[in-house]
RNA sequence: GGGCCUGUGGGUUAGCCUGGCAUACUUGUGGCUUUGGGAGCCAUUGACCCCGGUUCGAAUCCGGGCAGGCCCA
């Protein structure tokens, strides 16, 4: 496995790892495999924790939508029409009412939105859900990071006014810094233009982070929608004052794609490497038998087991009968951070050996302290990940003067912010706008196809 | 929408032009060995996308279908 390589890699390194089978007949449609789901469970874990202590609560909608409640909003079906899957028939008869399998779940939950909505005291309202979405990729799909179906958060709010609104995108924001802090992942924050927004947002924030071959991958996005979609689904509330108004809503969504940009930003040539936050297993026990001593060694690996389990510690003791080395290869290349071997030296010597995932620095703690070597371990490792990471992603962003000669990476430049200024070096370089940074950086300079001058600058890059 | 290419054991792949019962690696299984601090050895199971045609004989040539990929609009 040779990252260098980084789409063939990526490849591998899921197979490798067991993360997920893309043999299932249906292009774009693959099998959450035991180890794969366990870790994506854990980062969703991490999403539910973060989105109950703010107020949400969790919901489950419907997976179809009837066509006449998708059509409501026009921008939206403009947006998706090319790539919904559609029910048509029920049986032997084809339906009256053709439904949409969900793409994403606004059309589904805002007619209901409009009948538990009644007064200001209903607001904010604040759901979220975690489920699967479905959209018709035509082009290539890649496990993770571009499928068919898709496993996706999203919530939803509604909110008396448009400021009320405005502070929720920032309570979002705040809920992405602590997710992804835990998942030792780097982005960054951009207001995508208007003509690259949600279909029927007032303005969208994307959220996105670099792959090794230079293109960014979107993570996720916050919407803000105005009365967009109160309007045409009607969601109103009766305010202190006994007026009708309209609700000011938002949305907030990541996905799978999390962990497709775990693997692709973790991972090296031996595998993947997994934070330790959302790891199965974070500790892997490899025990160093020796002749006559086998017994001693298994009952040193047993306790130590039993410690770190106690302690509340994901651990694995890996006691199958297969060389030590046979055992280190495997389980790097499912990314455990911390392997701990014990051997009849290092009980002799009262200690247990470790190695880290990440940097492949090996070492030895006092066998009496394992936990909270192995807290402490953690801890380390978490750090050093996150620090390499965002170095990467701070290294990607380069200033560019003129069109020509573009490095694989994201470029930033001085944007008037007009759309033919925009479509024009999208066209002229092949680059994808990604946007302005939000909520905004110093910037003094001048847009860099029609030269007139700007304090805003935009990045762009190529896409996955 | 138009053009080009590809479908071979669970995975990766050779063979195809020039027709003669399929190569290698990996995985799986079994045995032996090793008593282990970075991948032991041997054996073995397992495949030519589907339908039709040409032919004594088709993975190979031809037609159609299905699936996938690439390029252009």
């Amino acid at each position: 496995m040779d990252k260098k390589d980084y789409a063939e890699w990526y490849l591998e390194a899921v197979e490798a790892a067991g993360l997920s089978d893309k043999r299932y007949p249906i292009k774009g449609m693959n099998v959450w495999t035991p180890y794969g789901w366990k870790i994506m469970s854990l980062i969703d874990a991490g999403t539910r924790a973060e989105m109950d202590a703010t107020g949400h609560d969790e919901v489950r909608f419907p997976l179809l939508i009837p066509e006449t409640e998708f059509k409501k909003e026009a921008d939206h079906i403009k947006g998706f029409d090319s790539e919904v899957y559609w029910v048509t028939h029920a049986g032997e008869n084809e339906l009256d009412v053709r439904l949409v399998v969900r793409p994403t779940s606004e059309t589904a939950m805002y007619p209901m939105f409009s009948l538990w909505v009644r007064s200001h005291q209903d607001l904010p309202l604040k759901v979220y859900q975690i489920v699967n979405t479905f959209r018709y990729e035509t082009k290539q799909t890649r496990p993770f990071i571009r499928v068919r179906e898709i496993h996706f958060f999203e919530a939803h709010t509604c909110h008396a006014d448009e400021e009320d609104a405005q502070r929720q995108i920032e309570e979002d924001l705040g809920i992405l810094e602590r997710v992804m802090r835990r998942l030792c992942l780097p982005y960054h924050l951009l207001k995508r233009t208007d003509w690259d927004k949600f279909p029927g947002a007032h303005y969208t924030v994307g959220i996105d982070t670099v792959m090794p071959n230079g293109r960014t991958l979107q993570l996720g996005s916050v919407h803000h929608y105005r009365d967009n979609f109160s309007i045409p689904y009607d969601i109103t509330y009766e305010g202190a004052d006994g007026k009708h108004r309209h609700v000011h809503q938002t949305t907030y969504g990541m996905s799978e794609r999390l962990l497709g940009a775990i693997v692709s930003v973790h991972g090296d040539d031996s595998g993947i490497v997994l934070p330790p936050a959302v790891a199965p297993f974070q500790a892997v026990i490899v025990p160093i038998p020796k002749k006559g001593g086998a017994d001693e060694v298994m009952d040193a690996a047993l306790g130590l087991e039993a410690v770190l389990r106690e302690a509340g510690i994901r651990v694995k003791l890996d006691a199958r009968d297969e060389r030590p080395g046979n055992k280190y290869y495997y389980w790097e290349a499912r990314g455990v951070p911390i392997r701990l071997e014990i051997g009849a030296r290092d009980i002799e010597n009262g200690v247990v050996t470790f190695a880290r995932r990440d940097t492949g620095e090996k070492g030895t703690m006092a066998a009496d302290s394992v936990v909270g070597g192995v807290e402490l371990l953690m801890e380390a490792i978490s750090e050093s990940m996150r620090e390499k990471a965002w170095e990467f992603q701070r290294a990607s962003v380069v200033d560019i003067a003129d069109m020509g000669d573009l490095p694989e990476s994201i470029v930033r430049f001085g944007w008037c912010g007009s759309e033919g200024c925009g479509l024009e070096f999208e066209e002229t370089t092949e680059l994808k706008m990604l946007g302005t940074p939000y909520p905004g950086e110093e910037y003094d300079g001048k847009c860099l196809v029609c030269g007139k001058p700007t304090k805003t600058a935009a990045y762009a890059a190529r896409t996955m």
